[in-house]
DNA sequence: TATTTGCATACTAACAAGCGTTAGTTAGCT
DNA sequence: AGCTAACTAACGCTTGTTAGTATGCAAATA
């Protein structure tokens, strides 16, 4: 790991409880134990650390939800793979995540506008799926629209209870989560089709 | 409305966008159109106005939660008035709302003990209706902790994309993630009995 | 092998601006 | 007379960031 990756790391690690605003260059020095003006060495910028961190994790999302989108698969599978993809991406570093999912907000434009623009296309992509079972006959009729929030809000808010340190792996996450939600949106003479849930 | 109650709700406003942190008695002093010192003719503290409105709602939350579970209903009637009553407060006052939700972690000690030991409490009153519609029979025995934590995370992320002048209502925002939730909740065979699902 | 070059990494000192907040005062309304 | 709500001036401290410099190690050169 090159120096400039440690200081991105303690910084997300730093801003995850600080915010981005309440995290200071001269707090961060400290917690890396050199001077603050040292960190301009390694980073351009406080806003840089930020813009690094939201871009890098929506790359990954995008690339997760456009290879499940392109590979033929039914709806309730496809949504299984994205549920996968997305909470192993959220627990895989889940420092980063956290910064993710608050911190984005304090992005300077035009990257914010740039990171919403992002939002909106991954947002989209998965509505492709929810119409997709709707369309085939799995899902029940409901506003693909309001789906997507609801999915993607419990997605995102593991980040305010995991712990990696927990019994939880991040497959047994994703399984639960995918089984609390495919039922809220199968049809109801479906259920008994357990092999629209994955084994787990 | 007092002015003491005009630059708080401007305040909560301005927070909104710009974080606790990003917000600086400077920049609401001069959307209140006075000096940043004449504000302290109203409040306190720049903590103060975060106080008033973290422990204000939560104090809102727990009146709502208590009364449901006084009130003798089975636990798909008591978690309707549950769900109908947080998209209530949440939907009456969004930016309050959205502070609420983003900026609690900003708070002072002790208050942030203070607010999270509140947040226990409500989720643990949560969890006694999912624990009591398992005992009955009529959820799934699915795990309560999970069930709290994603029917709150669908509850709360309300304040990332209602839109008060848009065309939902708040009942009809409660309504929807009723009946989205009840569905991953209820029994399979279960779902026929709609009744348990109130009229929209 | 000895010397030089260059890069990585840190430093001190400082800048201009901004921070939350206090003290003391003034004007107008009841 | 007393209350409400504003003001100016200032305090001590913190902010992100730049400029210029020193040190130690690794590769390139003599």
């Amino acid at each position: 790991m090159t120096r400039k990756e440690q200081v991105r790391k303690i910084a997300v690690q730093m801003m995850k409880f600080h915010g981005f605003s309440g995290l200071t260059m001269r707090l961060l020095a400290k917690e890396l134990g050199i001077e603050a003006a040292s960190i301009y060495n390694h980073i351009q910028s406080k806003d840089e650390i930020l813009e690094t961190v939201c871009f890098d994790l929506a790359k990954e999302f995008e690339l997760a939800v456009l290879e499940v989108n392109d590979i033929y698969f039914n709806a309730p599978e496809k949504l299984y793979t994205l549920v996968k993809s997305h909470v192993d991406i959220v627990c895989k570093d889940l420092d980063a995540s956290t910064v993710f999912m608050h911190e984005w907000r304090y992005l300077p434009e035009p990257s914010r506008l740039e990171f919403l623009e992002k939002r909106r296309v991954y947002e989209a992509e998965i509505r492709k799926i929810i119409q997709l079972g709707i369309d085939n006959g799995d899902f029940d009729a409901i506003d693909p629209k309001f789906a997507v929030i609801t999915l993607l809000s419990a997605l995102n808010s593991i980040v305010e209870w995991y712990n990696p340190k927990g019994d939880l792996q991040s497959k047994e996450v994703a399984d639960r989560l995918y089984q609390f939600i495919i039922k809220a949106l199968l049809k109801p003479n479906m259920h008994a089709q357990s092999f629209l849930i994955p084994n787990t």
